[in-house]
This record gives C-alpha cells, structure tokens and sequence, in this order.
DNA sequence: GTGATTGCAAATCTTTTGCACTAAA
DNA sequence: TTTAGTGCAAAAGATTTGCAATCAC
C-alpha cells in the first residue's frame, strides 16, 4: 500500500493552515475525491459513519466552517432549514429541487447576468448568488 | 370612526380565501399597510406586541405561511437561519447585508439575465432568484 | 352549533457551546 | 510539553405540532 495515501489531502490542510488530524484528513478524502459534491453536516456525517469513520456530529459541523472560512469550501443557501456546501469554489450558479431538496451545478457561464445595479453607497459585493428553483 | 376600518385588508383576505380573523386582519393591516417590507415571524411579532395586538408567535407562522400559499407573500431564502417574508410579490430581486441581516428589494429591470440554463429533462422553472450580497 | 382558527406549551430539528480528554507538533 | 482539536452532552434558536379553548359564520 502506498505509505503515503493521504499526503494530497494533507498538503491541502496543511496549506490551508488546519492541522491535518485524523478526522480532517479523513473528512477532506470523502469531500474532495470524488468530484464536485454537495453536502449538508448531515450527510456527511452519514457518510462518515459508513465508511467507518469516527467522527462526532459536532465535529462535521466544525470542519465544514472551518474549511469554508480556508476557502475549501462554499456555502450556498437555498433553503431557509439546512446548510449546503459545496466543493466547487469557482464561480458557478445552482439548481435547486425542491421536493428531493437536492442541488446541482450550473455550469459557469451557462448563466449570464448582462445587468446588475449598483451596490448601496460604502457597500461591496461580496458575491452574486443565482438559484433556478425547479419542481417536477 | 370609520364603521369598517379593516374592509380592504377582509376583501383582500376573503379573496385569498382564508376567513378574516382578528389576527390575520391584525397581521395583515401591517403587513400590506405600509409599502413593500421584509419581515421575519420575529419581527412581525414584536411588531404587534408593540402595536397591542395580542397574537401568539406560533399564529405569526401559521399566518405568514398561509399568506405565501396564498401568493399574498413571497418567502425570500438568504440565511439558512431565519425564513424572510416579502410583501412584494411581483418579480424582483434582492440585496442582502451580510452583518446587519437586512434585505433590499433590487428593482425589477436592475437585474438582466441574458442567458440561463435549460432545465433538466421534465422540470419546470418554478422562479429564479438573484441575490447580491454586500458586506461594509 | 359547527368547523376553522388560535394560544400555549411541549416537541422537533439544526446548529453551537462548554469542558474534560486526546492528539499533533 | 504545549496548544489545537475532538467528543459528548447540554444549550440554543427557529419552527412545528397537539390539543383544548375560542371565534367566525
């Protein structure tokens, strides 16, 4: 086996400043090695379970923030009761089923904004968030 | 005293079906009485604290769901913790104040999307939300 | 009167926090 | 060894629910 099977995963915390522990590693290797994904705390925690990893609930909770506060994640709100997150971090817009509550990447620029207003005085634009909301 | 001070806002109620109640003529006197607003279940009911209206927080829920169902409000997803109300149902877009949580309607024609995404094979389009986000 | 609506308190659900324990450096 | 990170259980905050009391019609 290789004897280093998680040094990418590793690379990436340690260059996002986190300590590579044990549960982040193993968190980042669910998150960030199989494509663009989104999760809830839930779902991951889920996840984790099955694929025998130990990790508390809160523990999910806390990666999640911190690796969107690192930018290895974003967090995208479409739905007033849960968090998402998503691993894709290059600008990009959503889909969002409602019913299955699932979401799915627009491609970049399938979506053109040819107008948008002014930002209030003294105010900035942190981000431009765009949901297509879908039912059946 | 005007003999039927609360006639506008029992049309409008009795037009969206839901029987006039004290409380919804109460919540809905606020609601429609003052321009277009933005309110939380929490915000409206401190507002009708203040203003003596003797309503339960769980009736302001009830309330601002059975408006939306009724398309007499529009619910506004920007926080993953806290639903927003609008009493503009037309079709617009938002601001959202990242560290003050206040919302912002953008005028219907400031925004222009020029292009958007097919939707996947059998759903419909339900709404497109455009949310820019501002921080100080 | 009769069925819809309300209030209250308890329940639920997601997320956060406090603190003793454990692990990375 | 020192400090960051973790788990657990408890707390917090938003929203919903069950049910008896009340109100519109």
């Amino acid at each position: 086996m290789d004897p280093r099977p998680y040094s990418h995963v590793i690379e990436k915390l340690r260059a996002a400043g986190l300590r590579p522990t044990r549960q982040r590693i193993a968190l980042a290797k669910l998150l960030f090695e199989g494509g663009d994904r989104h999760v809830t705390a839930e779902s991951l925690h889920a996840e984790a379970q099955e694929a025998s990893i130990r990790v508390s609930l809160a523990t999910v909770y806390n990666t999640l923030h911190q690796f969107t506060s690192a930018e290895l994640l974003r967090e995208i709100v479409v739905d007033s009761q849960r968090c998402y997150f998503d691993t894709n971090t290059t600008d990009h817009h959503h889909f969002f089923f409602e019913g299955s509550n699932r979401l799915e990447d627009i491609p970049g620029d399938d979506v053109v904004l040819s107008k948008l207003p002014a930002p209030p005085h003294g105010k900035t634009v942190k981000r431009v968030d765009v949901v297509v909301r879908l039912e059946e």
